[in-house]
DNA sequence: CTCGGTGCAAATGCTTTGCAATGTC
DNA sequence: GACATTGCAAAGCATTTGCACCGAG
């Protein structure tokens, strides 16, 4: 049981909302797609731009706009200026734990959370859309060094 | 039993570190004190201009990382570019609820959150610094609007 | 008296915008 | 053909930096 593709799910999102069907929007999540773990924007743009790609940073930013919208990305910004992105699409849901000297962004899965959060927003009479548990601390190697 | 106030504390902070003790740190904190709810380094810097200092820009951002690094703020960023600050001196640690049409900002305190934060980054070998979850979601109030 | 801190203005870095050209519907 | 979308460059905004002066230790 194969679960319909990325491509498909942007396109209806597309249609649903009456926004034009181009293949910059494509050729962007075709790279994006591809890419593992965290990326940024900048990141994006370069990787398409070194590939031969035309597309703009105006076109770029736009379509991350559209794909977190329609949840196939997530947008995170741990504690920085700038936002990183990740596939959401077809990945379980998680939250993250930050090395505040390397930077260093591991993952997990607690479900307790997400329900807690859930029933956070209800208590305070919010709809629930997400919940973003981001956990900072020092990781092993980082602690390891500071010690010589 | 009083608390022994956040002035002494940023004092001892600052001679531990051996940053020098200056009026302008201490006008920035005591400002930062009369602040309720969020703000941001801008309304804080403004609010100052108002009232007839002359701190620069620079040293409310310089004296902000400083109130944040040793705890008597703390820091977080709701999606947005801008960093906003809350007194976390003597308040009890707590999450936030966004509505992400208005951009009101909730309180809820959970601390099984917290322990089962404590909890992963443990597992994962990291020290553990601090745990923050933001929940968005849309208010009853938006929710109400948009009906019509 | 030394060097960290300050104010100011300019620089930075990520993101958005204005505008004319383009291509989807 | 209308108008959303594009590429480009310029603008915007929060924050940082460079530098000359100042003042805490």
């Amino acid at each position: 049981m194969k679960q319909n593709d990325p491509v498909d799910f942007f396109t209806q999102y597309l249609r649903r909302n009456k926004f034009r069907i181009t293949p910059e929007r494509f050729e962007i999540l075709d790279t994006v797609m591809e890419c593992d773990g965290h990326f940024d924007a900048d990141d994006l743009f370069l990787r398409m731009k070194n590939a031969g790609s035309k597309v703009s940073r105006a076109t770029v930013y736009n379509t991350l706009d559209k794909l977190t919208d329609c949840g196939i990305l997530s947008r995170y910004r741990f504690g920085e200026r700038l936002a990183r992105y990740e596939i959401a699409y077809g990945n379980e849901h998680h939250h993250h734990v930050i090395c505040r000297s390397c930077g260093k962004i591991e993952e997990f899965v607690d479900k307790r959370v997400d329900r807690f959060a859930r029933d956070a927003a209800t208590t305070l009479h919010y709809s629930f859309q997400d919940a973003v548990l981001h956990i900072y601390g020092i990781c092993s190697e980082c602690r390891a060094d500071g010690e010589e």
